[in-house]
This record gives structure tokens, C-alpha cells and sequence, in this order.
DNA sequence: GCGTTATGCCTTGAACTGCTAGGTATGATA
DNA sequence: TATCATACCTAGCAGTTCAAGGCATAACGC
């Protein structure tokens, strides 16, 4: 009737895409190295679950392409949009609320 | 190849109640409220949701139940098992990982 | 020249989860 | 007697992630 949750834990590799897009515009085979280094391999995401992710988020116009060959080899550079930056923001908000939740019920053993 | 991610961002409904429930046993109606309070209202799980995860950890062994009857009403108190607690300990540190992992890459953002 | 690895793109299919929206029944309250 | 709170439950859809593959080119070792 109101809100309810945010698809949930979902997102995350959608929030780690925009995020680091954000940064700077990469290519999808750059992205799975990327986020692996940026959470300092705590997660890794293989390709079969970033182009997927990718796609849809152009398809619903959050990331906009462009080609690039470079010595032979395409590349398809990805880079936010406006529609892609409050997109993030959302995320990183309904992101931000769940761990705190998460993290207070953890916690919350020795007081309550 | 090796381990690859935890189901990911999925099992936190899992995660809060297997908290809740290693305090004290509780019932799912009650649960249900419960989630709301621990988490500041930040997260708020329906019964839709409770009650098939509360039958699926039954049916393997982490939870264990007995029913009461209160002033004519049947509630079905759940605790948690010697499974139970591994299970929580092992959901506790997943989550630990993936959550620190996204708070890694978010401020990665001026230093790196 | 030939085989293997790394680069770079992609899709299919299964599996799991969570959510909405219902349904049942009793007790308390108005 | 009607409505609300308690208390249990299920079916079915929708959305995600994942493993596993396929295709093609370049670079490296030998």
C-alpha cells in the first residue's frame, strides 16, 4: 500500500555498476576486474551476471554506449546518463537504510 | 570454480530472524513485529514472508517448534538448533564480507 | 606455423528469493 | 453484529543471480 522494501538485497551489482561508472565510463570486461579491486575481492561478479545488468540499464536508459576498437578488439564503453545518476542515488540510499537495519538488529543483543 | 558469492544479498530475512529467534523463541506473528522494532522500522517483512522461511529453516533442521495455546489462539514458537546457530554464524560473516566490500567500493571515490 | 592464454562480447536455463494478495479462524471491542 | 487485532497459512508472479557455455581476435611461447 505504501512502500515496502526496495527489491531487497537485489541491486547490489546494479549499485556497484553505477557506482564505479560514475567514476569514469568503462567497458564490461573492465568492470568485472573493477569490482573486484574495489571491494578488495570481497565480490566478484562474472560476466554472465554484468552484461546482463548492463543491458538492462541501457535499455531502460539509465547508461548510454559508444563502440570502440582498439588493435583489433571492440570495446562497448558505458557511461551514465541523468536518468543513471538518480538511479544511483536511489540505490545508494536504499542501500545505506537496509545495512543500517541490518546492522542495529545485530547489534542490538546487549541493550534493547 | 571455488566458492563464488553467497546467494548474495538474499537471506537477510533469513539472517534477522535466526538473530531474533538465537535471543529468545518467539512466534511468527510476533516476529513480524519484531523485525520492525530491531530494525527502526528501516526493514519491515510481511508474513508472506516470514512464515515460508520460518517452514523452509524448520525443514532443515536449524529451527525446531512447539505450539502453545493463548486464551484460545495457537501460536507456534520457534528456537533455534546447534544447525541453526552455525547457520546464523555463517550468514553473520557473509554478510559482514558483502557489506564491507560495497562500503569499500562507495568511498573508494577521492582516495584509491 | 601451432596451440594456449587473455581479451572482449554475448545468451540460455535453472534456481532461488521475496512480494503481493489472497484465505481461514478466533477473540476483543464497539 | 460488525469490525479490528491476533494468528496461522499458501499460491503464483516477478525479479535476480549464477554457472555454463558459445563466438572471435590478438598475443605469447615454442
Amino acid at each position: 500500500m505504501a512502500q515496502s522494501n526496495p527489491p531487497f538485497m537485489s541491486g547490489v551489482p546494479e549499485l556497484l555498476l553505477l557506482r564505479l561508472l560514475n567514476e569514469k565510463e568503462m567497458y564490461g570486461y573492465e568492470l568485472v576486474r573493477s569490482i573486484k579491486q574495489a571491494t578488495h575481492e570481497a565480490i566478484s561478479l562474472g560476466e554472465g551476471v554484468i552484461y546482463p545488468v548492463l543491458h538492462s540499464l541501457e535499455r531502460n536508459g539509465s547508461l548510454k554506449s559508444k563502440r570502440k576498437t582498439v588493435s583489433g578488439r571492440t570495446r562497448v564503453y558505458y557511461a551514465l546518463t541523468k536518468k543513471g545518476r538518480d538511479r544511483l542515488e536511489k540505490l545508494r540510499s536504499d542501500w545505506s537504510r537496509i545495512q543500517g537495519g541490518v546492522a542495529t538488529a545485530l547489534g542490538a543483543a546487549t541493550n534493547a
